[in-house]
RNA sequence: GGCGGUGUAGCUCAGCUGGUUAGAGCGCAGAACUCAUAAUUCUGAAGUCACUGGUUCAAGUCCAGUCACCGCUACCA
């Protein structure tokens, strides 16, 4: 059998996180570990915020904080917005916080040094005595040497568009301080991915199958991959111990290196946790495990081709990515998410008015999947209240009041007399049902949001060709029959709401008069004439309430009426 | 500048290796029904598939060019 090891891109803990996060790396793997589990596979789920960098150190710095401080508060709001959307990991670690981590990193910086894959090289950079800090490109500020124009960032000149060398920039200044940086020497380590490649990871990229948008963009890349850096000095970091670098001091380890391996340290943790320190093996060094990275297509290169090239480097039998189903890039209202112009949501104040379990279904029934897709405030309306409410909310009530009005609110028998008439007309006839959890485990997640819906029709048709109204009033038991259907697809209909609405589903299964957890069942997989009735006539049925609240206009109207105010008055600010 | 991507009905998006009258949801119009959260069901209108040229018996689907928007461009995480 096979085991999943499922991995959501770990969030960089300087700022919050928005719906693009969420729909991109986030919700998918929740949905598809929740799919999986209940197909009876065996997954592990590992997340947590990835917490070195030098932004960090700059963000921290601006708020008084020390790093640690600040990371742990970013940590923990993250946190919070992820459990809010009902993302549950089995851990949910932190780079700097997990104590496996340093020394995880230190043993793939040293096998992979001793087995010739890394490269000294030693360069000038210019360095900021103010901020005690070498400057990355983009931190340094300066006149372009091409053109004259006064303020060139380090890495290009806005005004002629020329590609620079930070060195050669006319009077530098540091961006942060604003003071003039000097040059200094300094000496790094280097990643030789070109050297991995040749060896395996070029062929094994080559032999897998990837998403369109993964293949085109890293096959590329293959071509034409340079060795990267893999230390920097600063403070902020896993410190490397000078006899592991030839003496020199003070260098960390580059966040872009550790905060993937962060993967596995995480999963040791787990591992000790449950009592069983090397337990982590059984899944990394597995050639059973299916390894799934969700990443949003920003981190594409890392997740198919630097990080494998790390894995297959330190040469331990690590296992290299099964499936990186790679989302492109989610909008808000035809603009990018900014938090820093104010064009987002902020999500605390989101949650105040909706229903996370609505949000949860809307994004992953316009996930970006294939191409950028956005969040649009009418379309999440529409998705409430056409497809959750009136279709799903809206069937349920429909039911369950009739048979509290005219049945005592217990679960009618389906009579012998109706039973092959009636399963032929609700399985075959009223609409093609399909299995939400088959896309789901295809990574369909949009077609599977579909699939639920359509689904739900299938039942609104059924009833209407029945007209139970009508029945009622001249043969008691074919209505109870017809009723007694509905009962058994809502059932279904549970079963197939676990993975994108698992709270809702468990709301339906009581109110059907099912104790215990839905989610705990095995997948029933779609309904055949000797499956499909789930729950015993006789049932008496829960209390019966609405499922899902509908928005109104003018409440959407407010929303984007807020979204624009925020952003002007955020332009405001500047 | 280089590389990659996107441009399909009013809106949001599907369309795999080219093949009959180009699809879905929402919205819109009409009808049926009245059990239900004025919900549901049925029917319908609506697209020169960005533009130009090319390959082919046949192109939204391949090739070239043009325009628009987006991402990456390596010491950013």
């Amino acid at each position: 059998m096979n085991r999943y090891l499922v991995t959501s891109a770990l969030p960089y803990a300087n700022g919050p996180i928005h719906f693009g996060h969420v729909v991109g790396a986030y919700l998918p793997a929740d949905v598809y570990v929740r799919a999986l589990r209940r197909q009876g596979e065996d997954a592990l789920f590992i997340c947590g915020t990835d917490e070195h960098g030098v932004a960090i150190t700059i963000g921290a710095d601006k708020n008084g904080q020390e790093y640690s401080e600040y990371v742990e508060g970013w940590h923990k709001e993250i946190e919070k917005t992820l459990t809010t959307f009902g993302i549950e990991f089995d851990i949910f670690s932190g780079t700097s916080t997990c104590p496996q981590h340093a020394e995880f990193s230190l043993e793939f910086f040293k096998r992979l040094r001793e087995r010739g894959y890394l490269q000294k090289q030693t360069s000038e950079q210019l360095y900021c005595n103010q901020c005690e800090l070498f400057l990355a490109d983009r931190y340094v500020l300066g006149g372009c040497p091409e053109c004259g124009h006064e303020s060139a960032r380090g890495d290009e000149c806005p005004a002629c568009g020329s590609w620079l060398d930070p060195l050669k920039l006319v009077s530098p200044s540091c961006r942060v301080c604003t003071n003039a940086p000097e040059k200094r020497e300094t000496t790094h380590f280097f990643l030789d991915l070109p050297k991995l490649r040749d060896e395996a990871v070029g062929a094994w990229f080559g032999e897998k199958t990837w998403k369109p948008n993964v293949d085109a963009f890293v096959r590329k890349l293959l071509e034409d991959v340079h060795a990267r850096p893999i230390t920097r000095d600063m403070k902020w970091g896993v410190e490397l111990p000078s006899d592991l670098v030839d003496g020199e001091e003070g260098k960390v380890l580059y966040v872009w290196f550790d905060a993937p391996i962060g993967y596995i340290s995480m999963s040791a943790e787990w591992s000790a946790a449950n009592g069983d320190p090397d337990g982590w093996k059984d899944w990394w060094q597995n050639k059973d495990t299916r390894l799934v990275h969700f990443i949003g297509k920003d981190n594409i290169p890392f997740h198919t081709l630097v990080f494998p090239s790390m894995l297959h480097g330190v040469g331990q039998d690590y296992i290299l990515p099964w499936r990186v189903p790679a989302n492109e890039f989610y909008n808000l209202e035809g603009g990018k998410f900014s938090t820093s112009e104010g064009w987002t949501i902020p999500l605390d104040e989101f949650f105040e008015r909706y229903d996370p379990e609505v949000a949860r279904f809307h994004l992953i029934a316009s996930m970006p999947e294939t191409s950028d897709s956005e969040w649009s405030w009418k379309e999440f309306q529409a998705t409430a209240n056409a497809g959750l409410a009136d279709t799903i909310g809206n069937l349920v009530t429909r039911v369950l009041r009739f048979l509290d009005k005219h049945f005592d609110g217990v679960v009618p028998p389906v009579d012998e007399a109706h039973r092959a008439r009636l399963e032929g007309l609700l399985l075959n006839e009223c609409g093609a049902i399909g299995d939400p959890a088959e896309h789901i485990t295809a990574f369909r997640f949009r077609k599977a949001a579909e699939q639920l819906l359509l689904n739900a029709a299938v039942a609104n048709v059924f009833i209407d060709r029945t007209a139970p109204w009508k029945l009622r009033k001249t043969d008691m038991v074919e209505a109870g029959s017809v009723l007694g259907a509905c009962c058994q697809y809502l059932g279904w209909l549970a079963h197939w709401m676990t993975p994108m609405l698992p709270g809702k589903a468990q709301a339906l299964w009581e109110m059907l008069g099912q104790s215990g957890e839905v989610a705990e069942l095995p997948w029933p997989g779609t309904p055949c004439a000797e499956t499909w009735q789930l729950i015993p006539a006789g049932q008496k049925l829960g209390e019966v309430a609405g499922l899902f609240d509908k928005l109104e206009d003018a409440q959407i109207e407010a929303e984007i009426a807020n979204l624009k105010t925020r952003a002007l008055a955020s332009s405001d600010e500047l």
